[in-house]
DNA sequence: ATACCCGGCATTTTT
DNA sequence: TGCCGGGTAT
């Protein structure tokens, strides 16, 4: 149905609604100021930790109470689903069931929702998947090698982040290919795999994180009809963040509050810092927030410097380090609160040293100033520095959580087990569909794949078409053509269970007629095991998903899973069990700068505080690089509420060789008085090594740091995970079994237990049902014992 | 079709 | 140091 006419969409209001006056208690003379206005842009210029979240949550608020909007006419948007969620909890908090027809979600939600609501008005299909980075680039991979193009040359990553430029650029694959310089081989190559890859994903019925916003604003432009309806719909766009749009999100913004047909343009309110802004190597463009003034000239700017979280000293050193960054709009922020404690430093003799004086001072916190593990955040600049201090908390035996690192959904068996979903929902995504062709190996190699795919392209038939007819390929052996047969029955098996049982249901049959959890559970390889928890994990997920949306489909499912980063959900999801257990003393928390963002703790200790790593060397020769890494040193020390370490290690190895690194000038950039040192660095020059000289000068090329991104810095040492994640699984009843009992399975109906093995949560029972014997795992299988 | 070995490579990453 | 991808051997 249409929103515009569904009745639902301006449901009568709940009856508390504080007044008008009411929201502005407590308000300082800024904030209240940008609650208030009206009429015009408005530009909140909103520094760390001046409680800019109530303010547009006052804002929104205020906007019903003085009846200048009704809830339906509202969108908010964020770049997180957390900022999301804990948005649309405070509004709730104010509003109560009024926010419940407000838009409150991020970028990316927001214009699926768009793009599958006007699916048809456009010739898509609603069911479209979503590719995620890996999907892509495996995708980009396919179609650069379908080129013939050398990957040593035109590295498929390099290409892939180029297409993701161009799409944030809102050039399309025509416009690059008509100009693109053709002298420039890497142009050439990008614009032919362009090509290509958008030929691919329209036939894959698929879209990219780019595309969705990228394809809102194309909708927009192609159909004013459409554009207008939003824009009738939306008379108050807000938008968090504003500092990290790139331009199609910019675009889209424009596109959303515009003037259409017989329409004025919405009231729209953007709140940002451009000190904060460290994503531009992902495409933010700053200028978006600092031309604000000149985009909209009739826009209201408020600078809120007053700052509700650290104390005085924090604030005069981040003030001072960021005012090294050139042409930065002044911004003090300052605090009523306070001095508070001096900052800490420490320079350690190596990263061990560094680490144990980290540990200790946590220790000593917890004795004379009665503060808990979970008040203590660690931050580092890259991924791969967490190891040493990782080591130290272990041993110590601090409880500890590392946020980031490889991510739950980018796990190997919980991309399988999706990519199987997809395809049930989606059968013509190719690259999913491609991924478990032969996972768990099943006969189909690259050459019975390659064949497919030909005859495919021949006779332009889907993959899934073509793997039907699989016996017509050339070049197809007798063997794989029986083992495509088996496979393509498989698929039509599980997606008569997707399409009659739920999503649960249908995850339960792929784990479990797949052989996929079979596999797994047969291997000795101790990864394996925990890929079984994880998979069992998912299907906690997936439950979870059912119970919270009676009406949920498969396909509703997967796609909140393709728009949620598990860092929306590893800090402090309410119901972790782990995190209730914890919960007195909580424990401490390990990421990166740029996790950080956001977030608050009492205590944060910034760590690896080297030349060469923090900033670190990629982005010191450029000045725009090296003032992106000073807003992450701000962004670092302005998490900080009490207490603040600056630590630094003197020497460090990082992948196998140990180096000497000199202090970070973003030390030097504190104001000496401010900090106490529990340790300074040895007496000799900060030059004494000499690769450290050739390095320093000259950018010397085995100098750099972390190791591969995203690798499973967390989770994947010998630890317990329990302790190395902070979070204990909550132990499921496994419930208790003879041979011969008869047992209720949610999707195979009634059975006999067969046989059992293993012990504990590993307990598999063989069961044989009407359809057949099943082995089930019992840690999840949804049994029920008939008595 | 797959197992294994070797060489090259290695920030940050809201979705 | 440890991973990935490509190549070769079985």
């Amino acid at each position: 149905m249409d929103f515009l006419t569904d009745p639902a969409y301006d449901a009568p209001p709940v009856p508390v609604l504080p007044d008008a006056q009411e929201l502005l208690a407590g308000l300082n003379p800024q904030q209240e100021e940008a609650v208030k206005h009206a009429g015009s842009p408005l530009l909140i210029i909103a520094g760390a930790g001046s409680g800019k979240t109530r303010v547009l949550t006052h804002r929104i608020a205020h906007l019903l109470a003085t009846k200048r909007a009704r809830p339906g006419e509202v969108l908010a948007i964020t770049f997180t689903n957390k900022a999301a969620a804990e948005m649309r909890e405070r509004i709730e908090a104010l509003v109560g069931e009024r926010a419940r027809n407000m838009w409150i979600s991020t970028f990316h939600s927001s214009c699926v929702r768009i793009l599958r609501r006007e699916a048809k008005t456009v010739g898509l299909n609603s069911n479209f998947s979503i590719y995620d980075s890996a999907d892509t680039l495996r995708l980009i991979t396919l179609v650069a090698k379908g080129l013939d193009l050398d990957p040593k040359r035109f590295a498929p990553k390099a290409i892939a982040s180029r297409i993701s430029a161009l799409k944030n650029e809102l050039i399309d694959e025509e416009t690059y290919a008509s100009t693109a310089n053709y002298s420039d081989p890497f142009q050439q190559a990008v614009a032919e795999v362009y090509k290509g890859y958008a030929e691919r994903m329209r036939q894959a019925n698929a879209f990219d994180f780019d595309d969705l916003i990228a394809q809102v604003v194309y909708l927009f432009q192609a159909f004013p009809a459409v554009a207008d309806s939003y824009r009738r719909r939306f008379r108050h766009v807000l938008v968090d963040e504003y500092q990290d749009t790139n331009h199609a999100q910019y675009v889209l913004v424009r596109e959303l509050t515009g003037a259409g047909e017989d329409i004025e343009p919405a009231e729209l309110t953007v709140v940002g810092d451009s000190d904060q802004s460290i994503y531009a190597f992902r495409g933010a463009d700053v200028r978006n927030i600092v031309e604000f003034e000149k985009d909209y000239p009739d826009a209201r700017t408020i600078l809120l410097e007053q700052n509700y979280r650290s104390t005085q000293t924090i604030l005069t050193a981040a003030n001072a380090v960021i005012s090294k960054n050139p042409d930065r709009p002044e911004k003090r922020l300052w605090t009523a609160e306070g001095h508070g404690a001096k900052i800490i430093g420490y320079v350690g003799e190596n990263e061990h040293d560094e680490a144990r004086f980290i540990a200790n001072e946590i220790d000593r916190l917890q004795d004379t100033e009665q503060l808990r593990p979970g008040d203590v955040a660690i931050f580092y600049r890259t991924n791969a520095q967490s190891r040493s201090i990782e080591d130290l908390l272990i041993r110590v035996g601090l409880p500890y959580k590392v946020v980031g690192g490889t991510r739950f959904y980018e796990r190997k068996e919980i991309k399988d087990a999706l990519a199987y979903l997809r395809v049930l929902v989606n059968p013509d995504d190719v690259v999913n569909l491609r991924r478990i062709l032969n996972e768990p190996k099943r006969g189909i190699g690259d050459r019975a794949e390659y064949a497919v795919a030909a005859l495919a392209e021949r006779d332009r038939l889907s993959f899934m078409e073509a793997l039907r007819r699989a016996e017509d390929a050339p070049g197809m052996a007798t063997r794989s053509v029986n083992s495509v047969a088996a496979f393509v029955k498989l698929i039509d098996d599980l997606t008569e269970v997707a399409n009659g049982s739920g999503a649960a249901a249908a995850l339960e049959a792929v784990l479990e007629q797949t052989g996929y959890l079979a596999e797994l559970r047969q291997s000795n390889d101790p990864q394996d095991e925990s890929r079984v928890e994880n998979l069992a994990e998912l299907v906690a997920v997936v439950r979870e998903y059912e119970r919270d949306n009676p009406e949920g489909s498969l396909g509703g499912f997967l796609e909140q899973v393709s728009l949620v980063a598990d860092a929306d959900q590893i800090p402090d999801a309410p119901d972790d069990e782990g995190a209730r257990l914890a919960k007195d003393q909580g424990v401490v928390t390990l990421m990166t700068l740029h996790t950080a963002k956001g977030l608050e703790f009492p205590v944060v200790f910034l760590t690896g505080l080297e030349h060469g790593v923090f900033p670190h060397q990629r982005a010191m020769a450029d000045a725009k690089e090296l003032a992106e890494e000073r807003r992450l040193a701000y962004v670092g020390l302005t998490r900080a509420r009490q207490r603040l370490y600056l630590t630094r290690s003197e020497s460090r190895s990082l992948w196998g060789q140990s180096q000497y690194y000199p202090a970070s000038q973003f030390i030097e950039e504190v104001p000496a008085d401010l900090i106490d040192w529990k340790r300074e660095g040895s007496r000799r020059p900060a030059f004494t090594s000499q690769e450290n000289i050739r390095a320093s000068r000259y950018g010397g090329s085995h100098w750099g740091a972390g190791r591969a991104t995203g690798r499973p810095v967390a989770s994947q040492s010998t630890a317990p995970a329990a302790v190395r994640q902070g979070r204990v699984q909550p132990q499921k009843e496994v419930i208790a079994l003879t041979v011969g009992d008869q047992v209720s399975h949610s999707s195979f109906g009634n059975g006999t237990v067969l046989s059992l093995e293993g012990a504990g949560d590993k307990t598999v029972a063989k069961v044989k049902f009407g359809v057949g014997e099943k082995r089930l795992l019992l840690r999840y299988a949804p049994l029920t014992k008939l008595d």
